[in-house]
DNA sequence: AACAGGATGGACT
DNA sequence: GTCCATCCTGTTT
């Protein structure tokens, strides 16, 4: 399957948002390769938006590497316990990023499923199924994905995403979550999710 | 289904 | 010292 490239990521996050959808995140793991298709995103814009790490050209160690190219991963630690990841979107010196939210499983059910539940898949309960990879900071835990990935280049060997099937879906939009303290910016319309695929995390 | 409270630590003021 | 781009569990409708 083709990674996608450079130039993909170099435009609004508004745009790679709708369009990483359906796309596959693959992360090459020691103990094997662990893949899954995104379902669910939000648009982080960066400067002018008061729900973004950037906003007004904030500029610290954390947000430091969403100034820089596109296609590399941002990866903070949110509560203490888990890590979001996203996307680098623009040019360098743009402040812009993707965040995933969710994900559906595609390979490696058995490492993910030992990360979030320190179970066999087959010992699941339905709603540990379910939750699998439903959620930010979910996804991390199944994808081994933590702070040691800040600042990877999504077009490398380790951590990068692919073309997908190239199915056919309808692309849902909706308020982003968790981002009351954003002022008028907690409504806007910037999250992105497909129609009624199980593993997004709200609806 | 909806809500309440707690876990837990790094980044930032 | 305060704030989180979260998640889980228990309790109440």
């Amino acid at each position: 399957m083709k990674t996608i490239g450079r130039e993909f990521y170099n435009r609004d996050s508004l745009i790679v948002a709708r369009e990483l959808l359906g796309k596959v995140l693959v992360h090459e793991t020691e103990g094997g390769r662990i893949s899954a298709k995104i379902v669910e995103t939000e648009a982080y814009m960066g400067i002018e938006d008061k729900a973004a790490h950037s906003y007004g050209g904030k500029r610290t160690t954390r947000v430091e590497v969403m100034y820089g190219g596109p296609g590399c991963s941002y990866v903070f630690m949110i509560y203490g316990m888990y890590y979001c990841f996203n996307v680098v979107t623009r040019e360098e010196g743009i402040p812009q990023a993707v965040l995933i939210r969710a994900v559906e499983p595609a390979e490696g059910f058995e490492q993910m499923s030992a990360n979030r539940f320190q179970k066999a898949y087959h010992q699941l309960s339905k709603s540990q199924i379910k939750g699998l990879t439903n959620g930010p900071g979910k996804l991390c835990r199944a994808l081994l994905i933590d702070k040691s990935l800040n600042g990877e280049d999504l077009r490398g060997r380790k951590l990068y995403i692919e073309e997908g099937e190239g199915e056919n879906f309808s692309v849902v939009s909706a308020k982003r979550i968790g981002i009351d303290y954003a002022g008028e910016a907690k409504d806007y319309q910037w999250r992105f999710y497909i129609e009624a695929n199980p593993y997004v995390s709200v609806k």
